[in-house]
DNA sequence: CAGTGGTCTAGACCACCGC
DNA sequence: CGGTGGTCTAGACCACTGG
């Protein structure tokens, strides 16, 4: 029974879905929608428990499945927080440099061409846009004091990252992720990567002062946001000589 | 039933442990010493709670570790089941080579050479050998039809595997974690890669045939049991502009 | 200290499986 | 149908965190 007063915040259990299903997904229909800040506590799970109607263990049972899902984190004895999304260089743990004695460990980025353009059939298709939408392309230079070491490709959806045309690059900062979701909202929360080997062409050698023709590690990227909308396509290579990946097997 | 009464079986937990972590190490040792085979049920929950002594969430909560784990599988309706490990061409769900479209199929394997020798310090330090100890090492082709596209060295302590040295590889199949668990009773469950790049030397380069110094990508595996001791080492090489590997991130 | 998540209990009923 | 795991309840106490 017990359902309690009558109307439990909008969780239509009993549809092929179990009670903690359906407070799971209620709850990450508030996550998404911002009701509370990524970094920032939910409401204790008493609470959540009495305001749903249901026991405790119904609701630790929903977070447990946004835990797995990486969308909240439990800290003992503190409280349940909005999980704050991939952080800053995760590109840089595929890459051994030697510059990774001193401190500061992001290496400085430079913006060398950025622009709209209309996007591919396959960028429609991966970013879910309509025909005839455009997709902004950057070029970026990564380096270590005055050495390049990566290039980068960025190709995002422009409805989505509109606000990014109108700024000056040169005041971006080091780091993408962050940046996309301050001016744009959008919060990095899962990628898939797929590695392969390959030679650098005339342009990407003269950036990283290679020639062309050397080999070079290629890492596709399909970044996702929280709702697990593909929102970036990103081309990183670097000289495969210093390329590295740990994987780990079920 | 039975043990009920009082001294429930083994568990000593409030040693800095909670009672579902001390009866999922107890379960643990219980499935590592064989007392039930890989693909077999254990007892059913109600019935481990009993005999520990303790409720059936707790119970519940101590397979769930083991499932996290993968030494253990739930089947609704059906029971709790050791896992069977690792499966066959486990290798390639990782990596593969793009000239093969569709192919799920593992590639051939042949033996190419077999020897025991000494252990090196490294490999006594991660297979927790003693000094004068012996280890098995292989040299494997693995084609496609007539096409070689990788060649693999394997490692293996000696004192397990001695059932290797005795036998013929022509019988030995295509895929050896299978062998393993057959013939020397190892059951492989989990393993981290260590992807990078290289160039092939002059008897890797006829194997494959490839000219010498062509670019390859190299796989190094370190292979685990169920008790996580590390049991094989295992390198990988192939046509760099032939190998691709997904990874998710987060 | 009060508040949080973490552990645990002893029940109940349900959904699925195989016979 | 009986047995399995899956869901859910309404309590209880513990361990950790912060003021």
């Amino acid at each position: 029974m017990a359902q309690a007063a009558s109307p439990p915040p909008a969780v239509r259990n009993p549809l092929g879905q179990s009670r903690y299903g359906g407070i799971a997904s209620a709850l990450r229909e508030r996550i998404l929608s911002g009701e509370w800040a990524p970094g920032s506590a939910i409401p204790a799970e008493s609470a959540l428990a009495q305001s749903y109607g249901v026991a405790l263990g119904t609701v630790r049972q929903a977070i447990a499945l946004l835990v797995e899902d990486g969308l909240l984190e439990r800290q003992q004895g503190k409280g349940t927080f909005v999980s704050a999304g991939l952080a800053g260089a995760s590109m840089l743990r595929f890459f051994r440099f030697r510059s990774r004695e001193a401190g500061a460990e992001a290496p400085a980025s430079r913006i060398v061409a950025r622009r709209a353009r209309p996007a591919e059939p396959v960028e429609r298709a991966v970013f879910g846009l309509a025909p005839g939408a455009q997709v902004i392309q950057l070029e970026r230079v990564r380096s270590f004091g005055t050495e390049p070491c990566l290039v980068e490709t960025v190709v995002l959806p422009l409805p989505l990252f509109g606000a990014l045309v109108d700024s000056d690059p040169d005041d971006w900062g080091d780091l993408l992720y962050p940046l996309y979701q301050q001016r744009c909202g959008v919060l990095i929360h899962q990628a898939e990567d797929i590695v392969s080997f390959a030679q650098l062409g005339a342009m990407q050698a003269r950036r990283l002062r290679l020639e062309a023709g050397h080999p070079c590690a290629v890492v596709r990227r399909r970044a996702f946001d929280r709702s697990g909308r593909c929102v970036e396509l990103r081309t990183t290579r670097g000289d495969a000589f210093a390329f590295e990946y740990t994987a780990h097997v079920r």
